[in-house]
Formats: C-alpha cells, structure tokens, sequence
DNA sequence: CCTTCGTTCCGCCATG
DNA sequence: CACATGGCGGAACGAA
C-alpha cells in the first residue's frame, strides 16, 4: 500500500497539517479498503501548531517507509528548518519519493533546495519572498497547484485540498478522487472544471464571471467549438473573451478547452469500455490519430495505457 | 515524418 | 486624460 508521511515540524500550520491526514486518510478503494497508509512524523515528541501543542507518535524514521512525503507550511516562514530534516528531503528526493507542499511548506521544501530549477507555488501573499529568497525556484503564484511529477507545490490552504486530491487521481484514477472528494464535501473540479487555473474574481462590477461560460463550456465538449462561437455564447468580441480568459484563467480558451476535453477523455476511459474511436468523439477531438497524440502529449502516456493502468485496481 | 491549410493568440492601434 | 473595447495582421499552432 501506498504510504503517505506528513511532516509535522514546530509551528505548522494546523489547517495545513490536517488536509493531507484527512483527504488521503479517508480515501478509499472501489473495493472499500484504505487507499493509503498515512503516517505523521516530526523531529520532537511534540510540536506547537498554531494554539495546540499536538504529540507526534513517529520520528523522522518514518520518512524512510513514505512513498510520499507531504510538507505543510509554517506559520513564520521565517522559522529555519532543523538541518536533519532538510538532509532526509534531500534523501528522500534522490530515492525518488514524492515531495509534495501546501501553502508555505514550498518554503520548507526550497530551503531543501529540491525545488531548484522546478516551477512552483505558495501562498500569494508569500510568493515574492519565495522567490527572492530562492532564485533558483521559478514561482508562479497564479496556479493552484503545480505537478513537476515528483516533486509538487500548491498555494493557499484551500489549494491543498485540491493538490491532494489530485495526487489521488494520478495514483488510483478519478473514480477514487472523486469519491475523496465527496466525503471531503468538496467539488472534484473547481467551477468551470479546470483545477489547474485559479478563476479570478473579476475585480468588482467590471466585467461579468466566466463561470458560467466555463461551465457551458465543460458541458459541450464534445462539440467543436470555435472561438467565435464561444464568444457569441457569451455575448463578448473574439478580442475580449481572450483578455478575459487570461485575467480570469491565466490560459487561453483553446488551452482550456483542451484540458476539459482531455478530463472528459480520461473519465471515460476509467468508466467505461468505449473504443478509443468513440471516446475520441465523445471527448470532442476530430479523430482517434489526434486523440492519441493530444493524450500522449498531455497527459504523458498512451490512452489505452492510461485505461489499463486504471481499471486493473477496479477488477470486479 | 512532412506539408498544407484553417484557426488561434496577442501586440498594436483607432475608437468610444 | 485614463480606460475599456474590438478590429487587424502576422506568427504560431493544430488538424488531417
């Protein structure tokens, strides 16, 4: 069984400590069984996490059983980080465990120096002082998350959520996120369904909310849309709905329509036994040929690959 | 793998 | 003047 370790260092965010504890703790497998193994592992028997002191059963020892190590944020960024600690990410980073942040634990993670050279996020209001800190990291603070495939950020607090229930997907598929998800009360894709891109609220009464038109998008993807039919569904010139999709999405339409299509490509395959012809159409590409190119190239493995790896778990 | 052709994106700028 | 809009054109991209 996967295992998941969270560590819990002296002023961890209390919020930030318990996301992964719940969301991967309740996780479960289409047969009902834990989907991981989650340990909480701290240097000291006990920590402070924001008015709580809270008692930590494992020691850093368990770092070494974790298939993923997630790191929660501190309070005071400027809290340096025990040398030992570092070592073990370090270590844990050359084996090839995951590393994986929330909030400010990108600052715990760059002080590793595993993040050098890698994209990355944290909290907005800290993301300037991570990257002046830490020039190496190239820190995108528009994102909720980013997946660099082992080693993997996420912003605010909320954002956590959303990382963790992303690694749930790329380990047991949508099905089992997206029942994470429901116990956690919290909508498998953010309004709109891209949980990559933070919709920014529109700044006041200016301009007007693409959610609904992101939504209408999400549901139509197996049409093909253009992008002078998108802008006349939302009563917007091609020129407009392009600013407001970058202020709002940080992404083009097409990008996002891409990535809706790609979602509902892969949801059809864990769910159903569709030829890769019909899901291809249903998922709105032109053909199986660029179906497969499309998925390969985005998601990173051939579609029936994709299947095979997710059904496999699912025998029934 | 390459080629061809339509689409999309974005800086620029005139306009309201 | 500040600001938002939307058309234009060329470069880049994607489909077949």
């Amino acid at each position: 069984m996967h295992t998941v370790a969270v560590l819990a260092l002296d002023g961890v965010v209390p919020f930030d400590l318990s996301t992964p504890l719940e969301v991967f703790g309740r996780a479960r497998l289409a047969d009902g069984t834990p989907a991981y193994r989650v340990l909480v592992c701290a240097s000291t028997p006990e920590v402070t996490a924001g008015g709580l002191a809270i008692r930590v059963p494992c020691g850093l020892d368990g770092l070494h059983e974790a298939d993923t190590i997630v790191v929660p944020g501190l309070a005071d960024v400027s809290t340096p980080v025990p040398p030992l600690v570092l070592q073990r990410l370090r270590e844990a980073a050359e084996r090839g465990v995951r590393l994986a942040s929330i909030c400010a634990g990108a600052f715990t993670l760059a002080a590793a120096g595993v993040l050098d050279g890698l994209r990355a996020t944290t909290h907005w209001l800290a993301a300037a002082e991570l990257a002046r800190r830490y020039p190496a990291v190239e820190v995108d603070p528009d994102v909720l998350y980013v997946d660099n495939g082992n080693v993997l950020t996420s912003a605010g607090a909320a954002a956590g959520l959303d990382l963790c229930l992303h690694m749930i997907r790329r380990d047991h598929g949508a099905a089992v996120a997206a029942h994470a998800a429901r116990i956690s009360v919290m909508p498998m894709e953010r309004d709109g369904g891209q949980a990559q891109f933070i919709v920014h609220a529109p700044p006041s009464a200016q301009g007007c909310s693409l959610e609904p038109l992101l939504r209408w998008m999400s549901a139509s993807v197996h049409e093909p849309l253009t992008l002078a039919a998108i802008a006349a569904r939302a009563n917007l010139s091609i020129r407009t709905l392009s600013r407001r999709f970058r202020e709002q999405t940080g992404t083009t339409p097409q990008r996002w329509l891409h990535h809706a299509r790609i979602h509902r490509a892969q949801y059809l395959l864990e769910t159903t036994d569709y030829t890769l012809d019909r899901i291809a159409r249903q998922a709105g590409f032109g053909s199986a040929t660029t179906f497969r190119d499309r998925f390969k190239g985005t998601v990173g493995v051939s579609p029936q690959t994709y299947r095979r790896r997710f059904t496999v778990a699912e025998t029934r």
